[in-house]
DNA sequence: GCTAATGTTGACTGAATTAGTCAGGAATTT
DNA sequence: AAATTCCTGACTAATTCAGTCAACATTAGC
């Protein structure tokens, strides 16, 4: 399991596609121009996507890509894996006899590590992380909005 | 947080010091024949992993590194995180005014989940991965050693 | 049926990172 | 003095990242 920008990207715009999914599907350069990423990149990724039946696609006019399950029943380690062809992490490839014992035994201990993180991430759904922000995004608008209790009071609490 | 083979390395490389180090300091060539890695690639790893002060070096004959604290004191994120000369992952580099609004949203989306997987590392030790190697060697010998419980007794028990 | 919008695919490319090599030098033990 | 080990920096091949470009397939709407 690895963790870098490409998975990053993906993750990225599959959040895009579930934010927005309501208004019917999204197309591809609605997701470039609200996140940065060039079409074409998002090309290569969704072609990734769809093989991994994480999003359907509609052709023609009015098409564009929706989410294959609500964003509930998609989880964050589905998204990384579709785009990240790489498999074999470990030199020894799941064989328990490379020259010493010794060599298998940390071979073995990164890939415990490996597992958990896997399940870490096999446990959070696109729709939790929405949520998150929802909740983030009202906790935030309380410490702005003017109220009875005023910043001062707070800090001289502390 | 990025997580790429260059941080497997590290860990690795950091796990068979924790399962060595009673030997006394742990020269590269050790780690790097036991765990088929290039010396010159670990000496690079390891010029970053002594200026985080993870490992301690010992010059000259009988020489080597040693873990400058306790394995359970050493912590998964620290090792990943002093080989990754970590770039600022998110393109408006912490600015909240990029471009829309909807854009930082999906980028606060993504810092939450990678905040996630910090914490989740920064509770991971090598001690605990290394017991949990013993916890499953004990577990994975009992299995195969004959023992006065049979194997039927156990299922037939369930 | 025509046209425009969109997905689909594949070949190609510059830049960055990974993983490793090489050559020396510095410290320390024997 | 010699051997061993860490330490450093310059260099490089291979891979991945991120993007470009071009051609084609499908469908909605006129």
């Amino acid at each position: 399991m690895r963790l870098t920008t490409k998975g990053r990207y993906a993750v990225t715009a599959m959040l895009d596609l579930a934010i927005h999914q309501d208004k019917g599907p999204i197309t591809l350069s609605d997701i470039a121009t609200r996140q940065g990423i060039s079409l074409s990149y998002l090309e290569q990724l969704f072609s990734r996507l769809r093989k991994q039946q994480l999003v359907s696609s509609v052709r023609g006019p009015g098409g564009g890509y929706t989410l294959a399950r609500g964003a509930k029943e998609i989880f964050v380690a589905e998204v990384i894996l579709a785009v990240d062809e790489n498999v074999d992490t470990t030199r020894c490839g799941g064989k328990h006899n490379c020259q010493n014992d010794q060599e298998c035994l940390t071979h073995d201990l990164w890939h415990d590590l490996s597992d958990r993180i896997h399940d870490y991430l096999s446990n959070i759904s696109l729709g939790e992380l929405m949520e998150r922000r929802a909740i983030k995004q009202v906790s935030e608008r309380q410490d702005h909005e003017p109220s009875s209790v005023k910043a001062d009071d707070l800090m001289a609490s502390r």
